[in-house]
RNA sequence: AGUCUCGUAGCUCAGUUGGUUAGAGCACUACACUGAUAAUGUAGGGGUCGGCGGUUCAAAUCCGCCCGAGACUACCA
């Protein structure tokens, strides 16, 4: 039995998304693309790992079809394309989430649930919605390996960390410092950021700020000269303004910092609280500030200590880049920092808004104070306290060290007790105070009446300012130095800027804009995270911090366990078998391992867990475990990638810790083509959120219009790089334009194809052989596999989506299956016939292997309707096929653009017709069109016919251009023109406007033509102007850029007849229908008598019962087709109207 | 605050190296077609191309500033 096209009821995007996962799954279709390319070049993909402890949302239906799409597509082309899936499985997220279901605060791990059960806690918490992850993935058609995914939790991954810890650790890029970090004294804890930016953290305060007065050296060895040029001024009797909102910080200034471009002035004037005179530096933008302009007419002379207006003078100005290196006396002198404060620096940061426009830096309190101080080479302000540890004037309770809490040489080698004694031991916050309320005198202002006695302070006031508060405890926290494992990535810094350059970016910018500039300005990459749930630091200690170790595998920690047992350090190794589901390397469990010294002493691991993204930033390598599992070589199979992608808000996450990794461990990049999705936001352009409750259920959108059109939707709306407003009426859209179109093609083929019975088991037909528009959509079909082949290879989809979509609705439908329907239904099983049936099945089958990587279902149903038919593969998937390859013999320019041509021109036939009420049905003689050149006629001869049959139109006459009867219009060609002329180009366009058609004529017979401008004569040449048809007086006439058309409207007593003929052809196959005839029905009319009727029938007879599969045809007198009502065959009486207000009995039965 | 991206019709988007009527689809209105028919075509209205300034004979396009949206990084005297 031959095999039939399915033919369908109707589209059902969702049902064909359903059936072809099942076959998918049935016959195991992903694993057989694998195995069928295997051994082949491998194309290595990354899957970012995303965290199922929250719901997948729409977005996620995003990244991953384009992390599906390039990797169908090169599976197409080839290649062996493995996907792993992953899990991101620790950090703060999942922490905050178990503490939610169990109703505990961090305070509670150890106490009211044991860290053991904590981390059970967590492991199931983030793999949640794990089912519903792995439900969405396999719906939405992405193919990834859920069965063997990496997972970050799992020692074997762990291990990889460790080792590749290990390595840095042995390049000396593993090391322990400080960071400035928000840090509540209150709580005792140091906070994320994360927290910090919870809702209602930031508060105004109002705080007493000082404007301090820094008095300059006398000696300067780093300046020449006087930065403001003046000879006649002691640098001693000069000092730097600088203002701070926190006084407290003031005894741990080191520096004070200038914006270099920022101008600086001298200002001569007398200190408000003690009436002394001196020269002030300030910035320029805020002298006024300070003093008002008024005060500039003062006299010095009459002023008197205790006036309210205060007299100055501006001495001279200056750059901030030229008070760089000054050096001044430290302000409060209790503690000695060292060598090298105490001077002006420079930084980027300093503005004029408000303060001085000089930065008061103390860089124990201030990440900007932290980064311009080490920049510059200052020192901190730090003291030692009893255990000789490094600390920052303020202790972690939130007060001046006492100094009986510090050692005892820094105390009397560094600290200047006299003075330090009155203030140590206060709380540089009242609210860190149990004994003091905000009413009692706080610490800034003791310190602001201290340095105003002393004549060291130019403004004290109340200012109020947004400051950060604890989310727990409600009270101000402090930027405070805190202990932190780095990653020196400084040290590769360049040579990750020169590896990011061989990186392809999609889009560029972000590679070179924003990931480039991150790269600038790149910092030491802080490790350490305070917290329980997470990768654990494998670094232990001795207590005095002089020996320590990195473990860099499990079998060295057993190995070192055991030689601690030996010691006495510990009693059993729990890491003793190589069974890694015996063991658990995260805390509590690793906590209680501690290691012995080559010096014999007792090691203890740094509490620290590493930032979860090292996690993610490491899996090119952890999820192979290498190098335990898989070798170098091996490894190379798998590195690095050559296609990640994900969302751009992991520009500083997972790209850069990826490229970090690769970088500082293997000096390589990790990727080779990435890229970076935009958002996707609600219709309106607001993110989608839980909160505003417009988030888009994705499996809601699948169910409802299937994963196919919702993958095009996104894909083909906007590059993916560009935040998706999504629309769901879009995704509607796309299911009629695209699915309904092709799937109305598809119907139309199926249903003619099944009537000839075609199979595609006739010999190709010879493409030169075929007709004019089957070369054409061959021609056009191939110049889209390219294209479209081109779009995939540079990572845009959104062209190739939109390529597709162009081709199917405008070329394919709109005009091959418009133009060729009867050629399908019409006539024998001819050559002709076949060719059409052989053009339109390649069109389909070739567009089911282009769209297959964006839609994969419909593409895939499409596929096997057709082959499962002509069984032209003898595969059962399209995604087993490879990508169409673009025959450029059959690729014909010259054809393209001439049916471009007759596009054109039918359209703008039928914009005639329509203006002046033909419809199409009448025939009419003729149009006209004046040929601009030669090679146009011919181009409109080609398909002269097409044009022809397309607005029923009798023929063509073409006019040359010397008829005088054309109307013409003349205008610069001005491209050309302007680049000739330039300037005068206004002119010449003025000019050509007010040409006569007698002037026009003379240009287009001689060639050029002069024209005087501004009294110089100007030669333009005929290819200087462009010259339109505009105009042919007595006709209908339409033109369009070079292109006019004029139609003949008379309708002669021939058309008239051949219209009638074409109604009643009309008339009988809408009744055909309306009884639900067969197509292939042979038919019996029976028309009422009519003499217009009877006229055109005696010309057009043949014509109409051929179109209507009419056997006999006859006109019968008014009333006697009633007479064969009797009849058992007969169909009852209808009523047409063929001609103007008469209407005719019509009977039609089948023979 | 800084860096980056984006701003074109009611909506979603095109718009080549600057070149003169700024395009398409959707939606709306009218008409047509009817052997693809729960499809299709044609026509129409609708734009200070975010704003201002500059370069140029010529700017949606190049430059500067500003406004708006978003992301990331910060939160600071």
């Amino acid at each position: 039995m031959v095999k039939k096209y399915s033919e369908y009821k109707q589209l059902d995007l969702t049902a064909i998304g359903e059936q072809v996962l099942k076959n998918w799954e049935d016959n195991n279709t992903f694993e057989e693309s694998l195995k069928l390319r295997q051994g082949k070049t491998p194309y290595v993909f990354y899957e970012g790992p995303p965290s199922a402890n929250g719901q997948p949302g729409i977005h996620h239906v995003m990244a991953r079809a384009i992390k599906d799409i390039f990797c169908r597509y090169k599976s197409q082309k080839g290649f062996y394309v493995t996907r792993k899936a992953g899990w991101d499985t620790h950090g703060l997220p999942v922490e905050l989430g178990v503490e939610k279901n169990l109703g505990i605060t961090k305070e509670d791990i150890g106490t009211k649930i044991s860290v053991d059960d904590y981390n059970k806690a967590c492991k199931e918490e983030v793999m949640k919605y794990k089912d519903m992850w792995d439900r969405l993935t396999k719906l939405m058609g992405y193919w990834v390996d859920l069965e063997n995914p990496y997972i970050t939790f799992k020692n074997e991954y762990i291990e990889t960390l460790w080792y590749l810890l290990g390595e840095l650790y042995k390049k000396g890029y593993l090391y322990k410092g400080y960071t400035i970090q928000p840090f509540s004294p209150a709580a005792g804890t140091g906070l994320s950021s994360h927290e910090l930016n919870m809702p209602g953290c930031y508060k105004d305060v109002k705080d007493t700020t000082c404007v301090a007065i820094f008095k300059v050296k006398a000696e300067q060895p780093n300046m020449k000269s006087c930065p403001f040029g003046l000879n006649d001024i002691k640098p001693e009797d000069c000092s730097v303004l600088a203002w701070t909102t926190t006084p407290w910080t003031l005894p741990s200034n080191t520096a004070l910092c200038v914006g270099p471009n920022i101008e600086y002035v001298l200002v001569k004037t007398f200190n408000p609280y003690s009436g002394a005179p001196i020269n002030v530096i300030l910035g320029k933008p805020l002298l006024n500030s300070f003093f008002p302009e008024k005060n500039s007419e003062l006299s010095f002379e009459d002023y008197k200590f205790g006036d309210k207006e205060i007299p100055f003078k501006v001495l001279a100005s200056c750059k901030g880049k030229d008070l760089i290196g000054l050096e001044y006396e430290q302000l409060l002198p209790w503690v000695n920092p060292g060598e090298g404060a105490f001077r002006v620096i420079g930084g980027d940061f300093v503005t004029t808004e408000d303060g001085t426009g000089i930065v008061h830096i103390a860089p124990t309190f201030g990440a900007d104070d932290d980064r311009v101080a080490k920049q510059s080479g200052v020192p901190p302000l730090v003291m030692f306290d009893k255990e000789g540890k490094r600390q920052p004037m303020v202790d972690r309770s939130g007060k001046f060290f006492k100094i009986e809490d510090l050692d005892e040489e820094f105390v009397k080698n560094n600290i200047n007790t006299d003075a330090y004694k009155a203030f140590a031991g206060k709380f540089v916050k009242n609210a860190y105070d149990k004994n003091l309320t905000e009413k009692d005198m706080s610490l800034d202002v003791e310190i602001a009446i201290a340095l105003k006695e002393e004549g060291k302070a130019f403004k004290i006031e109340k200012h109020t300012h947004n400051y950060p508060h604890c989310w727990r405890t409600d009270k101000p926290i402090l930027y405070y130095p805190m202990d932190s494992w780095f990653i020196r990535t400084t040290a590769v810094k360049e040579r990750m800027i020169g590896l990011n350059k061989t990186i392809n970016w999609k889009p560029e910018a972000t590679g070179s804009g924003r990931f480039g500039n991150w790269l600038e300005n790149l910092v030491d990459w802080n490790l350490s995270r305070s917290r329980y749930w997470g990768t654990p630091l494998p670094i232990w200690r001795t207590e005095d911090g002089l020996e320590e170790i990195c473990i860099s595998s499990v079998e060295q920690l057993r190995n070192e366990i055991d030689k601690s047992i030996e010691a006495g350090f510990m009693s059993e190794n729990k890491y003793a078998s190589k069974d890694y589901e015996s063991f658990d390397l995260h805390r509590p469990y690793i906590d209680n391992v501690y290691l012995v010294s080559k010096e014999g002493k007792k090691m203890t691991r740094e509490t620290d867990l590493i930032d979860v993204w090292f996690d993610s930033g490491a899996m090119p390598y952890a999820q192979h475990h290498y190098p335990f599992d898989i070798n170098k070589e091996q490894l190379q199979q798998s590195f690095p990638a050559d296609f990640i992608a994900e969302g751009v808000d992991q520009t500083r996450g997972w790209f850069f810790t990826l490229h970090a990794i690769g970088t500082l461990v293997f000096d390589s990049i990790a990727f080779k083509n990435v890229v970076s999705n935009g958002l996707v936001l609600d219709k309106n352009g607001n993110k989608m959120s839980k909160r505003l409750g417009n988030g888009v259920d994705p499996f809601e959108t699948i169910g409802k219009y299937g994963p196919d059109a919702t993958r095009w939707y996104m894909i083909s709306n906007s590059q993916p790089w560009e935040n998706l407003k999504f629309d769901i009426e879009g995704v509607d859209e796309i299911r009629r334009k695209l699915f309904g179109t092709l799937y109305n093609t598809y119907s139309f083929f199926a249903l003619y194809a099944n009537i000839d019975g075609f199979a595609y088991k006739e010999e190709n037909i010879k493409n030169e052989e075929r007709a004019e528009i089957d070369r054409w959509i061959l021609s056009e079909l191939n110049s889209l596999i390219e294209n479209v082949d081109n779009s995939y290879a540079d990572y845009e989809p959104t062209r190739a989506a939109r390529a597709i979509q162009n081709f199917v609705d405008e070329y394919l439908s709109n005009w091959y299956v418009r133009l060729c329907r009867r050629r399908f239904w019409k006539g024998e099983y001819s050559s002709d016939k076949i060719s059409a049936y052989q053009t339109l099945y390649t069109c389909l089958e070739t567009l089911s292997r282009l769209m297959a990587p964006i839609s994969p279902f419909f593409a895939d149903r499409l596929f096997t309707d057709l082959n499962n038919v002509s069984g032209r593969f003898s595969v059962n998937s399209v995604h087993l096929t490879d990508f169409p390859e673009s025959d450029k013999a059959i690729i014909d320019k010259a054809l393209e653009e001439r049916m471009q041509l007759a596009q054109k021109i039918c359209s703008m036939v039928l914009s005639l017709r329509k203006r002046n009420n033909l419809k199409v049905r009448q025939p009419l003689q003729k149009i006209m069109i004046p040929a601009t050149n030669p090679e146009m006629e011919k181009q409109i001869l080609a398909v002269r016919d097409l044009i022809l049959s397309e607005v029923n139109i009798k023929e063509i006459e073409f006019l040359s251009q010397e008829n005088n009867v054309l109307v013409k219009k003349i205008k610069p060609n001005f491209k050309q023109l302007g680049a000739k002329l330039g300037s005068k180009m206004k002119h010449v366009a003025g000019v050509l406007s007010a040409f006569t058609q007698e002037q026009i004529s003379e240009i287009e017979n001689n060639g050029s033509i002069f024209v005087e401008i501004e009294s110089e004569n100007i030669e333009l040449s005929i290819s200087d102007v462009e010259i339109v048809t505009q105009d042919i007086p007595g006709w209908v006439v339409m033109n369009e850029g070079v292109l006019t058309v004029a139609l003949d409207t008379t309708v002669t007593e021939s058309l008239r007849k051949e219209c009638i003929a074409r109604e009643l052809v009309n008339r009988i196959q809408n009744i055909r229908k309306e009884q639900n005839f067969e197509v292939t029905d042979n038919i019996i009319v029976e028309i009422e008598y009519n003499s217009l009727l009877e006229e055109a029938l005696a010309e057009h007879q043949d014509y109409i019962m051929g179109e209507t599969l009419t056997k006999e045809l006859s006109l019968v007198k008014h009333g006697d087709i009633s007479i064969i009502m009797g009849d058992q065959n007969t169909e009852p009486i209808s009523k047409i109207d063929i001609i103007e207000g008469i209407e005719l009995d019509i009977n039609i039965r089948k023979v």
